[in-house]
DNA sequence: GATGAAAGGACTAAACC
DNA sequence: GGTTTAGTCCTTTCATC
C-alpha cells in the first residue's frame, strides 16, 4: 500500500519539517513542538519511516573541515551506462549522482582535497566521456526542508486573465 | 580555533560513519559500535558539534512520496548576482542552490509536483538570463558518507612511473 | 579515557476515551 | 485517531581510578 500525500495531514507536515530541521531531538520535545502527545509523535514517526516518506536521518558534516577544500559537479557526457555506475561506485568522492536527461547524461556531485585531487578524480570520468567541471564557489541554499506538495501552492508561469 | 583534520582521529572517523548513516541512534549504542564508553562518545560528539565539523542532523525525505513527481537540475546562466539569490529565496521548490564557475552561474536542484509545476519554476529562471534544464532519471548515489580526508588515498591521475 | 552511582527525563506498552 | 499512566531504559553529571 503505497502512501498518498492526501493521506499526510498538518501534523505530519510539522512533523517532517521539525525533523528536516534537527533529527536528534527527543519524541518528547518533538510531541511538545508539534502540540501531541510523546505516544502519539511516536507513532505518526513510526508510520512515516514505514512508509518510505522518512528514509532515514543523516548526520550534515562540514567538507571542508573534514579536509575537502574544494565542491566540484561534473557533468558526464554520453557513455555505457554500467560503465559509469561502475566507476561511480568505485570513487567515494561522489557524494551525489545522478543520470539525467540532456546532452548531459550524468550530474555528479564530488568533494575533493584540492586541484590535484580534482584532476585526479575528473580524469577518471575524461576517459569514458567528455565532461564539464564547475567548482562551487558559493552555496547558496542546501537541502532546503521540503514540504508534502500541495498543487494550491502552485503560482502559473503565465497568469491567467480571470476576466474582471 | 579551528579544527585541523589532523586532529580527527580513527574513533572521530567511525563516528561521523555511524551517525551519517544513522543520526538517530542513542549514545549508548554509538558508544557501543565504535568500541567507546558512553560518556566519552558524548563528549566527542559534542566537540565535534563545537567544532563545526557536525553541522547539523536532519531526517531524509521521498520527494516522490511527497508528491513531488519530478527533480531536476537547473542550470543558470550569468545573470545579477543579487537578482539571482532574491529569485532562489522566493522560490522554495528549490532544494540546492550552487554558484558555480564556468559558463553557467548556478546549479540549481529543484522538485517540483509535474511538468506544468517545472514549467512555472523554470519560467521564473528563464526571465533572468538563459537556462539547461536536465529531468533527474535515476539516482546512483544519493548522500555518500564522506569521511576526513587522508591525502594517501588519492590515486594520481597519471600514475608516476617509479624506476623499478 | 573508563567506571560506577544517582537524578532526571524519555521511551514503550497498556488501558481508556 | 487521541491521551494518560506505570515501568523500564537512556542520558547527564558527578566522582573516582
Amino acid at each position: 500500500m503505497a502512501t498518498e500525500v492526501s493521506d499526510l495531514d498538518v501534523y505530519d507536515g510539522r512533523i517532517l519539517a521539525e525533523l528536516q530541521r534537527d533529527a536528534r531531538i527527543t519524541m518528547a520535545e518533538l510531541g511538545r513542538r508539534v502540540h501531541l502527545s510523546q505516544p502519539a509523535v511516536t507513532e505518526r514517526v513510526r508510520k512515516l519511516e514505514l512508509n518510505g516518506v522518512i528514509k532515514g536521518y543523516r548526520a550534515v558534516v562540514d567538507y571542508q573541515r573534514l579536509g575537502y577544500g574544494i565542491r566540484a559537479v561534473v557533468r558526464v557526457g554520453r557513455a555505457e551506462y554500467a560503465r559509469v555506475v561502475k566507476l561511480i561506485e568505485q570513487t567515494p568522492e561522489v557524494v551525489n549522482a545522478w543520470n539525467v536527461t540532456g546532452e548531459d547524461s550524468w550530474i555528479l556531485e564530488i568533494a575533493v582535497i584540492d586541484v590535484e585531487h580534482l584532476d585526479a578524480v575528473v580524469t577518471k570520468f575524461c576517459i569514458l566521456t567528455e565532461t564539464s567541471t564547475s567548482i562551487v564557489l558559493n552555496v547558496a541554499r542546501e537541502h532546503a526542508e521540503v514540504l508534502p506538495a500541495r498543487r494550491e501552492n502552485i503560482k502559473p508561469a503565465i497568469k491567467k486573465v480571470t476576466g474582471r
